[in-house]
RNA sequence: GGAAGCGUGGCAGAGCGGCCGAAUGCACCCGCCUUGAAAGCGGGAGACGGGCAACCGUCCGGGGGUUCAAAUCCCUCCGCUUCCGCCA
């Protein structure tokens, strides 16, 4: 949620930023108007609980007669109190459905407009040039003995693949590399939990308009969670968080991830590139809001700290408001350099949330002078079983060996990968 | 799956339907004492909403109900614990 007071003293703001993500602008007029309400109502029903209240005590000294005469205006009075209290629940609801319905307020400095409005921070490294005609990661990976995605189809529907042999091994390494590099930084490695209540689920604000993107067990009411941000942001939820001398609390976490890609029928339907089920190691912090955007740097930093470990070209994006998501306030993207599709594809993604989630999860922290105030929290991704695309098909060979990159190799064991004869 | 119990402030833990926003202890903050600290003594301090403020209101897991009045009684949901059974 956004902060109320924020739209109170500024609405202009709010309603710039509805027009860059492109969504409607006249709901901040609805908001101020069901804030409006809402706060009459709590004023009204506020008096008439104070009248109550202290005619309640004169009941309790009365005797006799008098006592009766009492308890007639006292049932009055409750009626009253009841009718006011109902009013406001209502303009409280309204409000809360209002208000949780409105996206994360941009950062002035994310560019405008949608998708494909995104702007280049910058390129790192330069694609190479193959003096043989490169196979894409799929075949490169079933030559390996690496991925089988047939049987994956055929245990799992469409978009699920099997990691098998050095497939396997290489996206341990990879995650285990992520946990190396998180630790030695001061993350606190974290297994999560992959099914959350639906109370975390909205929290995080992934049941807004993105909604259809995630398995929900009807069953159980539980929600297989797309990334392990969502347990993480949870962790805290409804506490006062000690972040430390540091101020900031940094959390590593590996979970499986599970999507539906209910929109993307027919785009990336070969190899592992878009799936239902594939595993990340990700990053979260909580922080001051103050210092949302240091460490929003940070962890862009991070993600290229590892991007460099895989020795992939890749170029930084900064994402437009469009496509930010509902909780997110700013967005980097670190595509890496796809060879057979010539493209850059997504291996990263860090957003700088601010206020947002805390709100909606109720996560706070002291300030200097003890006061409890709303937390900023960010997340970005370290390693996905995404990378593997990248990996094997930049550093494949003629023979259609994989040199495995060198910060890789304690951790897989073997310095090339070669295919099965 | 069956049975029982529990859910109160940062933590622990009291609380006859009105005098309870809530004892007490620990932790915390400020003084005093001390070369410094500990101990001891004195004082302070919950969260949320509204108001420039004095102040007012709300909050004892969530929601609903009984009552003039609910932390306290009833219903329901959620969470946790223990015992039995089942599975691993």
């Amino acid at each position: 949620m956004i902060d109320l007071k924020a739209v109170r003293e500024n609405p202009e703001a709010v309603r710039a930023s509805q027009r860059a993500r492109g969504e409607d602008s006249s709901v901040v007029d609805a908001l101020l108007a069901a804030d409006e309400r809402r706060r009459s109502a709590v004023s009204r029903a506020d008096t008439l609980r104070g009248e109550q209240k202290a005619f309640g005590k004169q009941v309790g000294r009365a005797r006799g007669e008098e006592r009766e005469a009492l308890l007639v205006r006292g049932k009055e009075l409750a009626a009253e109190v009841k009718a006011a209290e109902a009013e406001q629940h209502a303009a409280d609801a309204e409000l809360t459905e209002l208000h949780r319905a409105v996206p994360n307020v941009v950062h002035p400095d994310a560019p405008a407009g949608g998708e494909d409005d995104y702007v280049v921070v910058k390129h790192v490294g330069t694609p190479r040039e193959f003096d043989f005609e490169p196979l894409d990661h799929l075949d490169l990976g079933t030559r390996l003995g690496a991925i089988d995605v047939e049987r994956g189809a055929k245990v799992g529907g469409s978009r699920f693949y099997f990691l098998t042999g050095v497939g396997a091994q290489l996206e341990l390494a990879l995650l285990n590399m992520a946990a190396a590099q998180a630790t030695a930084a001061g993350f606190t490695l974290m297994i999560t939990p992959t099914l959350v209540r639906p109370e975390i689920m909205a929290g995080t604000g992934f049941l807004g308009a993105h909604a259809d993107e995630i398995y929900r067990l009807r069953d159980d009411d539980l929600y297989l969670v797309g990334t392990s941000e969502v347990p993480l942001a949870g962790y805290h939820a409804d506490e006062i968080v000690d972040l430390g001398a540091e101020h900031a609390r940094r959390y590593a976490g590996w979970s499986s991830c599970y999507r539906r890609e209910a929109g993307s029928y027919g785009r990336d339907t070969r190899g592992i590139i878009r799936v239902h089920q594939f595993n990340k190691v990700e990053m979260f912090s909580y922080v001051r809001p103050e210092d949302a955007e240091a460490e929003h740097l940070r962890l862009l930093a991070w993600e290229e700290e590892m991007l460099a470990k895989i020795e992939v070209p890749y170029r930084v994006i900064d994402t437009a408001a469009g496509d930010l998501g509902t909780s997110a306030a700013r967005k980097f993207d670190c595509e890496a350099w796809v060879p057979t599709q010539a493209a850059y594809r997504e291996l990263t993604s860090t957003s700088n949330c601010t206020t947002f989630q805390a709100r909606r999860l109720n996560i706070r922290y002291r300030d200097e002078n003890g006061k409890p105030q709303i937390a900023a929290t960010l997340n970005g991704t370290l390693a996905t079983t995404r990378w593997i695309v990248a990996i094997l098909e930049n550093h494949q060979q003629a023979d259609g060996s994989v040199r495995v990159p060198e910060a890789l190799v304690p951790f897989v064991g073997t310095e090339v990968f070669v295919p099965r004869s």
